[in-house]
DNA sequence: CCCCCCCC
């Protein structure tokens, strides 16, 4: 039963950095006994975001460690992994028993911690006088800047090549590589002297004691692993192998069902599974720095029949065989929104073919049996909607943030709006009606009609359309210009069928005007500043009207959602 | 103490 909580910040002893989640201590008891000193791991910190987490409340705690503080005073602490919150405290309804205050060291709560004391189960190299026979194996998901003495025991599951770097602060060389064990990963960075000790010492996939390691809170801008902090290796630290990797997971993934990918954000590091239905063949590109590099995109298609295109760069690229169709599966790839929805590899994604994982299995047993032959729909629009022309996408309102038009040339946009309102009064003109002339004409009142343009009279006319248009999107509104065809695609009738119901049903006519209102439609547009008299406004031209993909509608809906929300 | 992550 909680008691109550308390926050503090991560950096209040012994660390030199100042931006540290928040730590929460938490105050329960068993309804006999009471404890003060434990403290709820960081990735729980979303439990004291909704009012769940109230006096009186029930926690189920499922995973726990206990660690002396590291400042040298003898305090037993209570470090809660993982916990579940099972009865709120309205449902309690108040204080259970009238527990009485204990000392952690004699709390059954310890008969539930794993303090293994590592028994090597081979023997250790020489050249590592390692303390590991005296500290406790811990789970990674436990490490935290508070604790010296520790053990973890993982896998290497990402070691990258050896980089050098050379910037105001100074240069050296580094390379990283990261661990898992049954309870989470870390990052782990080795700098210069600890490049030449550990870097050949270290091999992906091995399994190792790893302990005396500084630990640092993440920064969350760069980080691609489940944990708020990460590891640096330094002089004291201690990497030894140990041959036991029983129970010592491969890798830790949490994939992400590809038709999920059109709900996370822009940017998010995922991880995902997929059969390579197709992959292009490597090419070589140029990049904005006029850097080479190796590319080649794969498809990956998954139970939810969609499909995703991954990029692979580099070494990556030129050694992938998707030929017979293999499972892949990415962890760490980079969600972006070119084409709608599409992943790219990072330096630090892990990139795995066929892997041996029951995800897999069940992967190869569906494709093979349907997912083959079944309709399959892709996040990633290789060509865009409509005439195939490229769509540089906008908002109402990023058209004029981005002062579009104003520069020399007009500039193109398309745009998903309503129309919010058309102007009906003048959206008809009587025009010249020679074939390539479109020109106003003016009645003779006489029965003849003059065209300026071709100097000449002619016995009748056509109609042509010039509708103004207010369109709307979530965001603002914008009046635009729709000429001939693409009125005629918003109004749904032939310029001359209006100007004969304009002329002889009225009502008629203002219904179609009614029906065409709020309604949703791609456009494609111009914009260009016009100068009027010294008076300067921009002129939205409707180039195109294209109907809406429902697909493609809700997906730029959601993404201007975002945008907007990430701008307020 | 790095933090590069590309193209269309």
């Amino acid at each position: 039963v909680l008691i109550g909580y308390t926050s503090f910040k991560s950096n209040i002893r012994q660390m030199n950095t100042g931006s540290g989640p928040p730590r929460f201590r938490l105050m329960m008891s068993d309804g006999l006994h009471s404890m003060t000193s434990m403290i709820l791991a960081t990735q729980l910190n979303n439990l004291t975001d909704d009012n769940l987490l109230t006096p009186n409340c029930v926690c189920m705690l499922k995973k726990t460690t206990s660690n002396n503080l590291a400042d040298g005073r003898h305090v037993r602490v209570v470090i809660v992994i993982d916990m579940d919150i099972i009865k709120s405290a309205e449902e309690i309804g108040g204080r259970i028993g009238n527990p009485t205050p204990i000392n952690a060291d004699s709390m059954i709560l310890l008969k539930y911690v794993d303090l293994t004391l590592v028994k090597p189960r081979s023997p250790m190299k020489a050249s590592n006088t390692s303390p590991v026979s005296t500290t406790k194996v811990i789970p990674v998901a436990s490490l935290n800047p508070y604790q010296s003495k520790w053990t973890v025991r993982a896998r290497v599951t990402n070691k990258s090549s050896i980089r050098t770097w050379s910037n105001s602060r100074g240069e050296g060389k580094l390379f990283s590589f990261e661990i898992v064990d049954e309870s989470g990963e870390i990052k782990i960075t080795a700098f210069n002297k600890e490049v030449d000790k550990f870097f050949s010492l270290v091999e992906q996939g091995k399994v190792y004691y790893i302990s005396k390691a500084s630990l640092k809170v993440a920064n969350k801008q760069y980080t691609t692993l489940k944990n708020d902090y990460e590891m640096t290796l330094n002089a004291q630290s201690s990497v030894v192998p140990c041959d036991d990797s029983q129970g010592v997971p491969e890798m830790l993934c949490d994939f992400v069902p590809i038709a999920e990918l059109e709900n996370r954000d822009k940017d998010a590091i995922i991880d995902v599974i997929g059969v390579c239905k197709s992959a292009e063949d490597v090419s070589r590109i140029t990049t904005k720095t006029s850097r080479e590099v190796s590319k080649r995109a794969l498809n990956l298609i998954d139970t939810t029949g969609k499909v995703v295109t991954v990029t692979l760069w580099g070494e990556e690229a030129e050694k992938f065989d998707g030929s017979g169709q293999p499972v892949v599966a990415i962890k760490g790839a980079r969600l972006s929104d070119f084409g709608g929805r599409s992943l790219s590899a990072l330096f630090s994604s892990t990139i795995m073919v066929n892997p041996d994982i029951p995800e897999a299995f069940q992967l190869r047993a569906w494709y093979d049996r349907e997912g083959h032959s079944q309709d399959s729909q892709s996040l990633t629009e290789t060509r865009s909607v409509g005439s195939g022309a490229k769509m540089n996408w906008k908002t109402l309102s990023d058209v004029k943030n981005e002062h579009m038009g104003h520069g020399e040339k007009a500039d193109y946009f398309s745009c998903v709006a309503s129309l919010l309102y058309t102007r009906k009064e003048n959206c008809l003109y009587q025009a010249c009606p020679s074939a390539d002339c479109n020109k106003k004409v003016i009645d003779q009142q006489n029965g003849l009609y003059r065209c300026e343009k071709c100097s000449r009279e002619f016995p009748n006319f056509k109609y042509r359309l010039l509708l103004s248009a207010n369109l709307a999107d979530f965001g603002d509104n914008q009046w635009v210009t729709c000429f001939q065809e693409t009125a005629e695609v918003l109004l749904g009738h032939s310029a001359e069928t209006l100007g004969q119901l304009r002329d002889t049903d009225e009502a008629a006519f203002d219904e179609v005007f009614q029906k065409a209102n709020f309604t949703t439609h791609i456009f494609k547009n111009k914009v260009k500043l016009e100068t009027y008299n010294d008076e300067s406004r921009v002129k939205v031209t409707v180039m195109e009207v294209l109907p809406i993909d429902h697909r493609e509608y809700s997906r730029r809906l959601i993404s201007n959602i975002r945008k907007l929300a990430s701008r307020t």
